[in-house]
RNA sequence: GCCCCCGUAGCUCAGGGGAUAGAGCACCGCCCUCCGGAGGCGGUGGCGCAGGUUCGAAUCCUGCCGGGGGCACCA
């Protein structure tokens, strides 16, 4: 029996007793859904539930006493073996042993969907991370957004959601014609002008341009520097473009800032948002009064010169992409931009938006990187910058996208490389990826002995001991962290779940052999264990995979 | 000045109102007669302070103390 199985039983105990008139509750104090969870402690059963407590107060009686009424209702159920009430009003429910071992089966039935839910199917989500300027690479600030964003979009996937992940490429700017002009001052061996780009890609940048199309030198100062702007932004782009495939996050659409301009978007969003009535024009310049929702001052959409601001093309991109159909538009970005998230609640607010269901922007804290403890410094002008390629080289992709999915993103975070690339337990990553290898050699050695796996030969009451309990709760407990984790859009507990899961099955292993000894015959044992590992293996794989991290099957 | 984030074990961090607050590292002591020791077992040790809400608070609210980040007709 899985918890939510439980929890539906539990829930239809309550109805029942209200229907008998043994309970009394109007219909609108009967909870839509009980919370059933795992107790810590072992002697509090397989699972506790706090219902009665709940009821307590809409019913007027003491919680103990709701929870007798309750009790007998569910010690009747088949798969419960016993319900115990405890300490204030808790149900704690003891199911039997096959009932238990039902999970290895219905994991290993389930297979890659096991853990897959539909809490938010028929919602639409777009998911906007790291949107870089297309003028350098990656850095790790944004490794973090990829790692986390991507997770975050497979998660709510896996919830039954549609997204699409999407890049917003800020191609449109100042900061466009500073890059060209770096370029271009590289490419003739000039100095780069102090407000322009000094990473040594800059150089390289150059270099490259020129080797493919020297007759750029030859043009006028204003189209050469439009022609090697252009050039590093296409390059730039695809290198982007390049290092994030091999770090497994893949955009669905590249949205170019410059195309929301050119097709009328831009104008478009404007009219909108003057039709909804909170557009003004002041000291020569047209505002938005984001203050009528809760931000501290009015935004300029329209400079006195003439000139679109950048929060303009924000705030037409979010009516663009509210026009495309999503229902939710998640923002993720760093601590530095945490001052856009009332203006941009604002804008979805004076778009005649839901700001507290349409929008969603998600801070993300900003991460530092040591080397055995000593800091690694940052400085994209000063061309000293750590690169999501550079981590993903030296680290390993699985090491870097673990290490950053595998805390919240609302807390800053400091990585050691040292510990990232070791194969110690200091790195959770080797741990998680441990289990599933060495489960996957037991697996190896069974067929090897022809033992199979097979949940039609399964007999699940035969996994009585208490490591074996433990893990079957522990596998359980699966589908309920993935939808956590897309509900609050935080899949580290995904990672945080797997790590205890790996120590749960390292347990075990210890503690229960899986095959036979020597040239001992085959038990049903054997079988009904083989299926614990199989269905363990199944679901390190199956949250490994939501983070986008490999599950090897050797190391 | 205003806003955001964070204060949990010696260190790095988990803990979406529940029972005895967890993990890894570090330190001490154990476990190799066969399935991967990259493992397991035991020990030491903690919620910044003060109120409030609740049957129940590390968790929610208020104030304070301490640390980090941010305020634009920049992008």
């Amino acid at each position: 029996m899985t918890p939510e199985e439980l929890a539906d039983a539990v829930l239809a105990a309550v109805r029942s007793a209200v229907a008998d008139g043994v309970l009394a509750l109007s219909p609108d104090d009967l909870p839509a859904s009980v919370s059933v969870e795992r107790p810590k402690v072992r002697e509090h059963g397989d699972y506790a539930t706090n219902v009665a407590l709940q009821l307590a107060r809409p019913t007027g009686r003491p919680p103990r006493e709701v929870a007798e009424l309750l009790a007998g209702r569910l010690a009747g159920l088949s798969g419960v073996a016993r319900v115990d009430i405890a300490g204030p009003g808790f149900l704690n429910v003891v199911l039997d042993d096959a009932a238990q071992g039902e999970i290895a089966r219905v994991v290993v039935r389930s297979g890659p969907a096991f853990g897959q839910g539909d809490t938010l199917s028929g919602q639409r989500f777009n998911m906007e991370f790291i949107s870089a300027n297309p003028t350098g690479p990656l850095h790790l600030g944004h490794t973090r957004w990829a790692a986390v964003g991507d997770a975050i979009a497979r998660v709510l996937t896996a919830a039954g959601a549609e997204v699409t992940r999407e890049f917003y490429v800020n191609d449109r700017g100042v900061q466009m014609d500073r890059f060209g002009e770096s370029i271009m001052a590289a490419a003739h061996g000039r100095p780069v002008p102090a407000e322009g780009y000094h990473g040594a890609y800059v150089t390289d940048l150059a270099a490259a341009i020129v080797a493919d199309r020297p007759e750029l030198l030859d043009l006028p100062e204003s189209a050469q520097m439009e022609a090697f702007r252009e050039e590093g932004y296409e390059r730039q782009l695809r290198q982007q473009r390049e290092v994030l495939d091999l770090f497994r996050t893949h955009f669905d659409v590249w949205y170019s800032e410059r195309s929301l301009h050119s097709s009328g978007a831009v104008e478009h969003g404007l009219e909108r948002l003057r039709a909804m009535g909170h557009v003004f024009e002041q000291d020569g310049a047209v505002w938005l009064r984001t203050t009528d929702f809760d931000d501290d001052k009015d935004r300029v959409l329209v400079r006195s010169n003439g000139e679109l601001t950048y929060f303009a093309s924000d705030t037409a991109y979010y009516v663009d992409k509210r026009e495309r159909g999503f229902d939710v538009c998640i923002y993720l970005l760093g601590a530095d931009h945490h001052g856009y998230v009332n203006r941009l609640r604002a804008v979805a607010a004076c778009a005649g938006d839901d700001p507290d269901r349409n929008i969603e922007v998600l801070i993300g804290q900003l991460v530092k990187i040591v080397r055995g403890g000593e800091e690694v410094k940052l400085s994209k002008r000063a061309g000293m910058i750590v690169t999501l390629e550079e981590l993903a080289e030296e680290v390993g992709v699985d090491a870097a996208r673990y290490s950053l999915t595998r805390y919240p993103v609302d807390s800053p975070l400091t990585l050691d490389i040292q510990v990232m690339t070791a194969r110690t337990n200091d790195n959770p990553v080797y741990y998680v990826q441990y289990a599933h290898a060495r489960i996957a050699s037991v697996l190896r050695n069974a067929e090897e002995l022809g033992i199979s796996v097979d949940p039609d030969a399964f007999h699940p009451e035969l996994l009585t001991h208490d490591r074996e309990g433990d893990l079957l709760g522990a596998l359980g407990e699966f589908p309920r962290v993935v939808a956590s984790s897309a509900e609050l859009r935080e899949p580290h507990r995904v990672a945080r779940y797997l790590e205890d899961l790996a120590g749960t099955y390292h347990r075990f292993y210890d503690a229960c052999r899986v095959l036979p000894m020597g040239d001992e015959p085959v038990t049903d044992l054997n079988q009904a264990r083989l299926m614990l590992c199989a269905a363990t293996r199944q679901v390190i794989a199956n949250g490994l995979d939501l983070l986008g991290v490999e599950a090897p099957a050797r190391m």
